[in-house]
DNA sequence: TGACATCCATGACATCTGTCATGGCGCGAT
DNA sequence: ATCGCGCCATGACAGATGTCATGGATGTCA
């Protein structure tokens, strides 16, 4: 029997999940929680063999979880599902050390079949999604830029960005000249979307 | 029995979600589509008494898949059930004369409850969200406004917005300020995300 | 230690953006 | 038929934005 951990923000969602899990034979769901910052617990307490993880989570997000998971509990396989394919995402759940990488559009079929690889020893990647990931290539920004761009991301002026970071007007100006010139985009507003898009936000 | 169509896009959440309403046993999914455009005459080969539709879908939206099937097919009920609770949404919805809107975001036993209660007559709304809906109040942008506001979403700059509009440049500026000073935006970029947060676009 | 990258900052410049006043056109409502 | 409104356009202006050259302060790596 294989226990499995549910996190997944979307209660709905969640719950079906769960449903679609509970009606194969050998798989059974043991914990099931709604924010990134309870997965840790969640595990200890249930002993779970499998972390089922969304990305899109508040407290915490999945890839924080699966890291931090990582270490605390290194003999729990851990498969990221989301929504998004960014690749990103996908790069940095590799980085952390996940077993799988599954999109919500796949067919439900994927869901155990991941569940019992992963459990064999075995990584799963959608091989589209990883030959996308590999072709975009890393986050070209450094860890300020990101800063930066994430502050601008919900339409906050250059002044504004720089009294929340703390910074002048120019750096922030700078800092996103260049965060526009690696994404090659063609503005603020574009750069955010490319980022966001890319998984590197 | 109740018979369910079931439209969402990503194949893992609607066979998911098949599964879950397969717990119930009173009710069965007799169709599912994974886009807006194959609605109508899904319900017509299946006969389904109930369309459970998400909004984000490509082909056509829920909505409009909504709209279209409430003339063609009057007695069809129809729930719509999506990831985001906007206001904006939720009024098209209830203009369009769905049936009852629930978010991803409820507990699964809402869904089935939903599907029973609209059978009835019922209409299903979660309070909360009507209330923010109304306070929020309705779309202020004409239908204009909102054509440039969607074409400035990715970033496009007024020229590029002017060609693809068949527009002078001028004139995407005037519309563009209309909008940030309708929805009380700082730019443009703050315009789109309010827009888009209120589902408005 | 030197080479290098990142971060921060300044100032100057061209361009883009947002605002405003103004006016014409078409349409539906009073 | 006049009014209001949406739509389109123009021109002008201030302010925001994006780019560039330049330089100092750090920290890392060979």
């Amino acid at each position: 029997m294989i226990n499995v951990l549910l996190a997944e923000d979307q209660a709905m969602v969640r719950e079906a999940l769960a449903a679609l899990l509970g009606l194969e034979e050998d798989i059974r769901v043991v914990a099931q929680v709604a924010r990134g910052d309870e997965v840790l617990e969640a595990i200890r307490t249930s002993g779970a063999d499998v972390a089922l993880l969304d990305i899109e989570m508040p407290g915490q997000d999945g890839l924080a979880a699966a890291a931090e998971l990582r270490r605390a509990v290194p003999g729990c396989r851990i498969v990221m599902l989301t929504t998004f394919g960014r690749p990103g995402y996908l790069r940095r759940a590799m980085e952390l050390g996940a077993d799988a990488f599954l999109v919500k559009d796949a067919p439900a079929a994927q869901l155990a079949d991941a569940v019992r690889r992963v459990l064999r020893g075995e990584r799963v990647i959608d091989p589209t999604l990883a030959a996308t990931a590999l072709s975009v290539g890393a986050d070209p920004l450094t860890e300020r830029e990101r800063d930066v761009l994430r502050a601008a991301a919900d339409g906050s002026t250059v002044s504004e960005i720089a009294s929340r970071l703390h910074l002048s007007e120019g750096t922030v100006r700078n800092h996103l000249s260049s965060c526009i010139g690696k994404t090659h985009a063609r503005n603020r507003a574009d750069a955010v979307r490319i980022a966001h898009e890319n998984g590197w936000l």
